[in-house]
DNA sequence: AGAATAATGATAATCATTCTCAAAGATAAG
DNA sequence: CTTATCTTTGAGAATGATTATCATTATTCT
């Protein structure tokens, strides 16, 4: 599979910001993250991946993905079961509804909640650093 | 280390509800879960236990939480980093605030986030199985 | 282009956890 | 209290996810 060369370039730059090496693995790495409007775990990146870049290996997953992490452009998350899933860093935070007969995950964000932790850890002589909530569901059946 | 017997009788008969046999390193487990105040990990569990069955093996330790927790005597709590870390089930439901520098872990629950949670995900067509609130946090410096 | 430096792929190592199985222990019936 | 039955245990192997190692290859700088 061929990248577009408009989508090529987005990626390249954001890449250069980062301060690391340009090589086809991240560009497809990061293409494959930035275009998922699901939550996929590595072997799934890896899967993707191919597709641009068919020699990219496990490792380099794990270790882009790291760095990735690192640099604020992905976010991890370690749900019950199973590896962790990424997604891309988005500007405001949210929180995650984790279906759990299909694994299916759906954003949400509150910020009332938000500012209640604040509060509440604020309150107990904390700063909140990061944070994290989970709704384990089911859908109502109707 | 001796066990008071009253503290055993009171484990046995923990022990006998669960519809379980009755072993030393079920009963040193459970006693030592039920006595700890902080959030231990399997290493530290058996750790404790071992001063009143030398025995224990590690093996022992998960299969006897797997099954407490699936009888609902103790949860477990996945934090970010190392394994999982355990206490005794409460009435009410508590969250977490995990303290980055040091791993301590201290609990508050809100009913207001508690509801929010329900409605929001209500609102989307799911019901709560379960979920999990952590801030992880840094003390304020004063 | 060539030297310097960083990234890659393959695989070994690590860590937490679960599985396997023979031996030991607990429970139930006589 | 002894035997027969069925469960649990300990030791270590197996698994799954993730990280480390290292020689080879690719990228960047001059």
């Amino acid at each position: 599979m061929e990248l577009g060369s408009n989508r090529k370039s987005r990626m390249i730059s954001l890449l250069r910001n980062a301060n690391v090496r340009i090589t086809d693995q991240r560009i497809a790495l990061l293409s494959v993250i930035s275009e998922a409007n699901d939550h996929p775990d590595v072997l799934e990146l890896q899967k993707r991946a191919k597709k641009i870049c068919p020699s990219i290996s496990l490792a380099t997953v794990y270790r882009t993905l790291l760095s990735f992490l690192e640099s604020g452009v992905v976010h991890r998350n370690s749900f019950e079961g199973g590896g962790a899933r990424y997604e891309m860093a988005k500007e405001e935070h949210h929180d995650h509804i984790i279906d759990v007969d299909t694994g299916e995950v759906v954003e949400f964000n509150s910020d009332i909640i938000e500012n209640l932790q604040f509060e509440i850890a604020s309150k107990m002589g904390y700063d909140v650093i990061h944070h994290r909530l989970d709704l384990y569901c089911r859908k109502v059946s109707k």
